[in-house]
DNA sequence: GATCCCATACTCGGATAGTTGATGTCCGAGTGAGAGGGG
DNA sequence: CCCCTCTCACTCGGACATCAACTATCCGAGTATGGGATC
């Protein structure tokens, strides 16, 4: 069970678009170029972050896509959900039923399945942390850890130049 | 990202075996039946938590796989990673040295990728349910909503009946 | 009746195909910008 | 000098190959059992 490369990819761009100035917008090619990965497929991650309504893309020249709402109400999780899709890290495929001692077991309603229900509280916490951690503290911590020099840079690098 | 099935299986194999009596055994045919999946291929979840040293396998007539240890030593955690190996759910690929504005990132070395922190968070938060529920847990929590009158068809079933 | 031996059937274990989803690439529709001509 | 129009290049968006991992299946090596023959 590992994420795909595209979490990480739209969570750099994320944080990318975020330490841009409001109004402006980069494209999909220069992300992409900026991270070293291939333009096409992480412009189907960038397709569903617009779906999701995380940003919102321009076309024509000039331009691209910004953030659709304020960094501080985006939350990791927003973003991976995004990308990945909604659904749970674990699929109960109710096997219980299957137990040939138990004729009918199909058709019964039951208690929830206590190995789902472990399974389903992981999930839960993992989805905890991922929610509490809004977009603003990323690039809180990206600016404490990086020269400003080279987040200017990038800034300027991402817009055109 | 999703976990596989044998993850499911494993886990309600690992009940299965923990509801036997001390020194009985269970084969992966019986098993297999049990859960209402394909026998061989459970056959290979099972390789992998004796090769993790959860269950020990005998062969011959009247062989089968047995608990290792007491259900006590025994969380959840260790039979995920058994079934899919320890790797974190996050792969951090340290894209932001692809950066164009900063040649010669590849060599440095750099302060910890904020994003790939926060990620390795939610797996640590994660990790830390499932390292803390243990299959005498689990045990319990069965013997809680199931009929007892279907325990014990089952573990006759399981042992061969 | 007890002991030794052997054939047997059952077990696990690793090696082998098939299928779904993730990965990577391509081309077309749409649009805003900017140049050029006219008023 | 200002405004309108048209062309164009650049953008995103969806459709098309490629690859790896999960899923599913098969057959062979090894072994404890149980019966039978022997002492």
């Amino acid at each position: 069970m590992i994420l795909g490369s595209q979490v990480e990819w739209a969570l750099h761009c994320m944080t990318a678009l975020g330490s841009l100035p409001p109004g402006s917008s980069a494209t999909a090619k220069r992300l992409a170029e900026f991270h070293g990965v291939p333009k096409e497929y992480l412009a189907k991650a960038l397709q569903a972050l617009a779906a999701a309504g995380l940003v919102e893309s321009s076309t024509g020249p000039k331009g691209g896509y910004s953030l659709a709402r304020a960094p501080g109400d985006i939350s990791l999780l927003d973003v991976i959900e995004a990308v990945e899709g909604r659904q749970r890290t674990f699929n109960c495929a109710e096997i219980r039923r299957n137990n040939p001692c138990w004729p009918g077991a199909r058709r019964l309603k039951l208690p929830p399945c206590q190995i789902a229900a472990v399974m389903y509280e992981a999930d839960d916490a993992w989805r905890e942390v991922l929610r509490k951690k809004r977009l603003t503290q990323i690039l809180e911590s990206v600016r404490t850890v990086a020269p400003p020099a080279l987040m200017d840079a990038s800034r300027d690098w991402l817009l055109g130049g």
